[in-house]
DNA sequence: GATGCTTACGATACCCGTAAAGATA
DNA sequence: TATCTTTACGGGTATCGTAAGCATC
């Protein structure tokens, strides 16, 4: 048993058990990997590959089994990668945050200013994606650090700390009906045509949990990925807008205006997420307590590595 | 990286950097130890030993980090290997089961032979050792199940299900004459030399802990290892006994009387204790379920392995 | 016929062990 | 001086890649 012989079966999942995508994948040949597979399978005694002549279907039961601690091998190796990196250049590397485009467009300059500031020469990748893909990332090992507002707490695999909360606004066109409105009301908002997040970004699931809790359904006229896109159909009048308000800008958002719904929708929780039992070099640490400067460095390691026990 | 390397590593500690010894354990040669430290060293970038000259003292910082991920790669190396017996043979294998005197000697019988009848082919191995060092072949992974009255609960990286529940008892000669009185306290037991267990074994804490809370120092005149030894003394006459229950058979022991003390002693929880993360062959399982018929496979499995996550 | 796994084989690099050298107590 | 680590070197082995063979779709 070595260390390719276990990559290649990670890897092998993770390409659909293509032994040539995985050849590829590892800059190696195809009949190498066959031979380590086999080599690997005599060793232990058992197939762990599911055969029809010499097409690969997928994982023997037994082969299942084994995955799981092939994943947490190679995991743990890049740990060891990662600790000696992290003595032997303390500030320098390669740091990849996963997150939303909200995030990065609006919560996370500062933080990322500040971190360039800190620590200049480390290599720092804004991975863009949904949630989904965001956890994805993380539990893959092709990420560090998970910024979002959805989906991550739910994950067994991924700690979690707080960032910030925040309420969805109303932004409309310069002299909209809805500026005259004294109290805002969801029902006073379904009567016009909306633009906003598409499923599964930005809070859009407590966006529509509103509504449907008071039996409206709004028309959504368009839903996208991203504010600026939104505020660009809003300005063009197709309709009023429902965003994240550090997304709205008085000066050079001009055109519009942002009208406060603390009362309407409920409250959103961004987060940073790290998958469970990964060393974190030191620069992720800062970067997740430049996010949350309550955090402690000992508190964030417990949660990431302590879970072990 | 290789795992020739991380295995050397792992000996390095336990054999305290002597890497001769580490050699001789691993069927190897000193120089072969010393360089594969060395190219580990230089592919990480690190030193992962504190020397002084050609003298090593330890681990650096770093070395320790990496110690703790060599550590669950090598079990997980181990991990996969069972899994690969369980399918390949499915009722042969070896058991190490670690227990102390009383367990193997009086609780395990009936577990034992039961056992033997069902999967005949695997190899059961007993091996005897104080509660502590039953905890340490647990975590060095060189015993599979270990069962004990005490200290097991206490330790972090362990697995623990009840057993089953007892009281000490007291044993005397024929015609001693606490078996004149009729109710048994303390101060009585307190008035006659005893002979019981040895620190640290069957319980030994809260017999102490029973005589101290009611102020009485009882005088202890010999203490042992194991039941039979105490029982060899109380009948020369020594004292009285201080022994577990199932210690005692009326028939066997026709000179000496057992009375009862559920009331006068704490009672003694008697565990079942796995490593965390360690996978269990099936026949493992199995005989846990032999001493506790109440827990269920599914139940085992993810108190041991479930505790990943 | 195209794709993709397996087997065969030769070159290379890696690992191991003997032996000598260097360092520490 | 005895113990222990490091370095040097040669033999053996395992790994890798090219190429050919052969199922599956």
């Amino acid at each position: 048993m070595n260390f390719q012989q276990l990559r290649i079966l990670q890897e092998a999942k993770r390409r659909d058990f293509n032994f040539t995508e995985v050849a590829n994948a590892l800059f190696t040949s195809q009949s190498g990997v066959s031979k380590h597979i086999k080599d690997l399978e005599d060793e232990l005694g058992i197939e762990l590959f599911e055969r029809k002549g010499k097409r690969i279907l997928g994982l023997t039961p037994p082969g299942q089994q084994v995955q799981v601690f092939v994943e947490r091998i190679v995991a743990d190796m890049q740990n060891i990668r990662r600790v000696a990196e992290n003595f032997a250049n303390q500030n320098t590397g390669q740091l990849v945050v996963a997150t939303t485009h909200t995030q990065a467009r609006y919560a996370l300059t500062k933080v990322v200013a500040e971190f360039k500031q800190r620590v200049p020469q480390v290599e720092l990748a804004l991975q863009q994606g949904s949630p989904q893909e965001i956890a994805q990332l993380l539990i893959r090992g092709d990420a560090d650090i998970g910024i979002a507002t959805e989906r991550l707490t739910e994950m067994e695999d991924l700690a979690c700390f707080p960032f910030y909360e925040w309420h969805h606004a109303v932004i409309v066109p310069n002299g909209h009906p809805l500026l005259q409105v004294v109290e805002l009301t969801l029902s006073e908002i379904a009567k016009y045509p909306i633009v906003t997040y598409q499923e599964g970004y930005t809070g859009r699931a407590l966006i529509n949990k509103a509504f449907a809790d008071c039996n409206l359904s709004p028309h959504v006229v368009l839903s996208a990925l991203d504010a600026d896109v939104i505020k660009a159909y809003v300005e063009l009048g197709m309709g009023i807008g429902i965003v994240a308000p550090m997304a709205f800008d008085a000066k050079k958002d001009s055109d519009l205006k942002m009208l406060d719904c603390k009362h309407l929708f409920a409250t959103n929780q961004s987060v940073i997420a790290v998958k469970k039992d990964k060393y974190l070099r030191g620069f992720a640490i800062e970067l997740i307590q430049l996010c949350n400067a309550g955090l402690s460095t000992e508190h964030i390691r417990f949660a990431v590595e302590g879970a072990t026990n």
